[in-house]
DNA sequence: CTGTTAGCGCCTTCAT
DNA sequence: ATGAAGGCGCTAACAG
């Protein structure tokens, strides 16, 4: 590397343009990758770049063209693997468009949530995805295309919202246990607009079929740790429950570690039903039958929802919900005769 | 909100001060929280910046201070949960200091990999910490300060190096296993700079008492199937093996897969230690006994290492070894006799 | 293809 | 406490 370092600044579009005798109109063609440029210049600029060590300034850039082609996605917790499906669904769509997506969890920050929105918007984002429970900081942005990903409690006025229908997971959740002939069903729920519609539908279907609902977990988080502790709780109660739907796959590890701390079987002796078909039900050990989430499609149609919006910030809120599908893995069988 | 959609212009600092009925200096000064402004004055301010849906432009504020307050973090896949306990140790020392802290993995991109760091420097980053082996437009980064997390293969020439001591760590988990008697050991390794240094430690370690080496993986990933189908390689040669020491939890819960489908038990029969101590190997169903790369520890090292040289980019390099630990847990267990 | 001329939104003096 | 002026690095729109 030639990258003059005995200059302390960062160079700038000029540094390039007299370093390759060009204009600097010229170095920003090259920028822009405009097509009326010889060969030959374009290779001198470029080579001027390389020695340099130049980057373009992205601020600069912003500044000038007033638009970027970056759209933000905030999200609560890296952990939760949830988001790695959505954002390859949008960046399936958008990377073609020639859009970058910037990830930020709101745990991330210091003064926990407030400011990361705050953050990605003044970056002059082109667009906003939300794939969390909305702070009541993100409520407003006005300035700001913006989607919902993932059913929610409350959503911004002008937003549209991509969710996979939780509410027919449910419902499918309750219908493939009785398939399987189980009726000493539990169900461990948590927080949050997406665990009650999941709740609800399997309440739902599972009412229809006259049973009795052995419900746990209400108020409480959504970890594996609060899957195991309603998991213990639900078959302490109910030691003879044979089969438990989770609201999520986190929470089917847990339930699964309460199971075998009992000294019990899966499925011989009690079935497992997650939700999301995350890496982890996936997983080969784990192998949890899940109720798939869709997250990709989802992020996918977040994508061209929010593409749709930035084209006309003033259409009326659309609501898409994706279904969702049953993946039978290990942890589910029939009921034992 | 009285944010006035009718100007469909994001508002301006010169917008805040003409509603707010002062001058654009002053909304500056509020805005950096000056101590020089009557409360009057400030709350006028505030209020019309509520009123209008302000967010002050990053790319000016840029632009105008020459610097910024962020540093990036570039990771390799979201999915490795690794970068979590880094992140978080980075931001316990740079959030009281005014940083924040943007994650880009570099799978993101279309055209993987590149681009990632080069949107990073675009945006006038104060620092850069690379948490992944670095591709080769990683490299050179002349202008902007950085560190590398992680033993890696190849590192920037004027950047620090801040790691778990991974050699280290794998004499521990060597150390570990032969204490517990053990002496027909495989080792489950993969391509990368870190799993060859845990490599080198285990078998530096079981040479040392005597102990033939039973390798697989090499030359592979590390992701829990490149872990499954190595343990059944290791198994299918070697069936009496006792003990196996993979070169991170993911894998471990391959090489768990593939004991259970020889219908092996652990710890009972075969005993399995991981490395890392990540969320996967604290679930309390897994419960993985594995080796703490301290990666919290790294993090708060990182930040502190970039910080200095963000004060001192001239300072000579610094390598940093952080000192691994075993965390006993329920996959390992005494030889039975 | 080149040079020139304007800003983009904000920070920073320096006066007032 | 306020106004004016200059500049950050780049794009855009022309007139060469």
């Amino acid at each position: 590397m030639t990258a003059d370092a005995s200059r302390s600044r960062r160079p700038t579009i000029y540094d390039v343009a007299t370093r390759a005798g060009v204009s600097k109109s010229l170095v920003s063609l090259v920028l822009t990758n405009s097509a009326s440029v010889r060969p030959a210049k374009r290779a001198a600029v470029l080579a001027a770049i390389q020695e340099l060590g130049y980057r373009p300034s992205r601020a600069a850039t912003t500044l000038a063209s007033r638009e970027t082609k970056s759209i933000g996605l905030v999200i609560d917790d890296y952990r939760n693997l949830w988001f790695v499906g959505l954002l390859r669904g949008m960046q399936q769509e958008l990377g073609p468009l020639g859009y970058q997506v910037t990830v930020a969890d709101s745990a991330e920050e210091v003064v926990a949530g407030e400011g990361t929105v705050e953050r990605l918007l003044s970056m002059h984002i082109a667009g906003l995805v939300i794939a969390m429970e909305p702070r009541e900081s993100m409520l407003h942005t006005p300035w700001t295309p913006t989607v919902v990903a993932g059913w929610r409690d409350k959503i911004p006025e002008a937003s549209d919202l991509i969710a996979n229908d939780d509410e027919a997971g449910g419902r499918l959740a309750a219908n493939t246990l009785l398939e399987l002939g189980h009726t000493k069903i539990g169900h461990l729920t948590g927080s949050g607009g997406a665990a009650a519609h999941r709740r609800s539908g399997f309440h739902t279907r599972t009412a229809e079929a006259g049973i009795p609902l052995r419900l746990w977990g209400m108020g409480h988080g959504t970890t594996e740790e609060d899957g195991y502790q309603a998991a213990v709780a639900l078959l302490e109660h109910f030691p003879d429950t044979t089969a438990i739907f989770a609201a999520n796959d986190t929470m089917a590890v847990g339930a699964l570690a309460a199971i075998k701390a009992r000294g019990l079987s899966v499925p011989g002796d009690i079935s497992v039903l997650g939700y999301d078909n995350s890496p982890l039900a996936k997983s080969r050990y784990l192998d949890i039958t899940s109720i798939d989430d869709k997250s990709e499609e989802v992020g996918l149609l977040t994508a061209q929802a929010l593409m749709s919006r930035i084209a006309d910030p003033g259409r009326p809120p659309q609501r898409t919900l994706v279904q969702p599908a049953i993946v039978s893995r290990g942890t589910t069988a029939p009921l034992a005769p």
